[in-house]
DNA sequence: CATGAATGAGCGTTCATTCAT
DNA sequence: GATGAATGAACGCTCATTCAT
């Protein structure tokens, strides 16, 4: 564990992540960060076997938040947990999106080998939120089903978000707190949906 | 207006789609469509300011591709035009994955200048829905916001499914069919919801 | 078949030529052949699919240019053509010692897969031996083995010759006209020697 | 000299041996060494003024197993010195590949400055094969030349060898065998060949 | 005695692009 | 209208080596 004066490990993950969202997936190369952190590129090889290795560390970091912010919202609203817990997922996206891009966006194909943690920490999110669900008036049965269905409510408000997607008329904080409403209705109306 | 037989121009295109559709556009490189297309990579400029241009007249299809399909969805079932809406937009995503990625999660660095007639067909597909969504029960007032929070909806279970970050125990297409009822019944319940 | 006023191709290869023998296998690298050459290093991929097929374009050169010289020496000298052969041999050794070099040390490892063209022309010089061989007294039955010893012969002096590990109170040309002698009785000798 | 129980110098040189007879010398690298060692990279330094010197340490030590290989060989065949020589000779290319290729088949360049001692080795192996010719009817005004040309003939064979250039019909040990016998009956033979 | 941090040079290779012909 | 030749920039990565501590 190195811990020079500069300590690079945090500045090239930092760099990374705003190369990331500032420039797009593409423009993500060692290189690249090597130059804007002031360092040489081979020196990111001291703290990262190899490029996936940073990008995969990145998404671990960005998971840690994640279930930080989303198991404190839960903690801290008993009754509305489910409220809280996609106030809290839409919150994290805005306020992060350079993690949630590299934790959500990247393909399998840019997103090499290195699966079961990464898909731990994201059923964990969703376990969270099917736990909320259930609590919002899902059917247990169908609990990982309509968690997916929230989640992918709210993916899809930050996805477009992020992507700069949605008309200037459209504002972007509303129409996330309506996915977050339409996502919570999913839950109570689930049972109902089924039925049709 | 091509004039020969052998005009490069649409094969270069149709080429252009076969590499995006089949490998991704991380794999478009005019080299390589230059060596599929049996012409050298310099002809491509001839046709193409640049690369750029090529993948923007490669998106503008795609949009011309997607409305097509939506308004012969529109036509083809006059009593519930909004869930075949749904229902088309699903299905063209799931059918060209790779065109819906550069369409939709191409960032706007990613994406250089060209914006005035991507966003215009953009704006198109959600009147579309829009309009659809007034005869579903949605309010006049709310149609854009309405149609974007359907959209999102729809996004959100195609972008999860496509990045292959939904389990394996939630099926893709039952999860498309439930953002679609899910979509369907924001712009019913949109009125409710606001009074909320 | 490019046919520029510099003609980049027979550059390289002369490059890649002098440098193996000057300061070995792994001196040899694009960027020096580029350098040396005064091109870039991109433009090799002009002429060569990748370093391998350099390699091998070498190696292929060498063996032509061997088999012409055998072929020559042989025709020449009707009376003792594996004489001739021998000695033909081992000055093209000694004038070509880079392509000797390529031709006989790269190991497997070295030199990636392409081995049927590569151990077909080997073969023909060993036909070619074994038939003088015939002619000089040897037994058919062991045509192939004993060519391969007369060569393993001539190879064991021109090889410890090229790597300077000979004497210097015993002059080289003196030791290649001994392993020639060597390998011209191990012909004649051989039914003898099958027999102890 | 060692000092302390975990003294560096010789766990490096035993692994650079390890890495060089498993992997050739192309995979011998300061950090594979270190890594494998279990110290770091810049303590091989501590040792060695830099990596060529450890080459050379390497080969000097080649030469001193070869050497005693080759005495152990007269020692215990008093009558048939120059047989059990070469035999001994090829035994050790065979067994200890790796380490034959750098003893005999780096050219100058490849093994920087330090030829004092590498050429005092060989030498003295060429003097063991030297007194064996004498004792095995070769002249003695030639012997270093008899000698060169029974170590050209079993080093030919073995380089061919070791480069995977014999066909498979011709088995490499018969080779080896017949490539004894030829440079025994070379330094049976000499006196002749030289009168003619 | 040994390390952690860092470097400069280099590797093979691919890319979009230019330009004279 | 199209090409062959060539380029500059960049890519991920490995190397031997240095040096303050």
């Amino acid at each position: 564990m190195p811990r020079s004066a500069t300590d690079l490990k945090p500045r090239i993950l930092a760099e990374a992540r705003r190369l990331l969202v500032a420039e797009g997936h593409g423009a993500l190369s060692t290189r690249r960060i090597a130059r804007e952190v002031g360092c040489t590129a081979p020196s990111i090889y001291l703290y990262f076997a190899n490029k996936d290795a940073l990008v995969h560390a990145l998404v671990d970091e960005g998971f840690q938040l994640l279930r930080a912010d989303l198991e404190a919202a839960r903690a801290s609203a008993p009754g509305h947990a489910l409220e809280a817990l996609c106030k809290a997922y839409a919150d994290f996206a805005l306020a992060n999106p350079e993690f949630y891009e590299v934790m959500f966006h990247l393909g399998p194909a840019e997103m090499a080998r290195y699966p079961k943690e990464r898909y731990r920490e994201q059923r964990a999110v969703l376990d969270l939120i099917g736990r909320a669900a259930l609590g919002a008036g899902a059917v247990a049965e169908h609990a990982l089903r309509t968690a997916t269905l929230i989640w992918s409510s709210l993916h899809g408000a930050i996805s477009l978000h992020l992507a700069h997607r949605i008309d200037k008329s459209v504002r972007g904080p509303e129409l996330l707190a309506d996915a977050v409403r339409v996502a919570v209705q999913a839950a109570r109306l689930e049972p109902t949906l089924r039925t049709e």
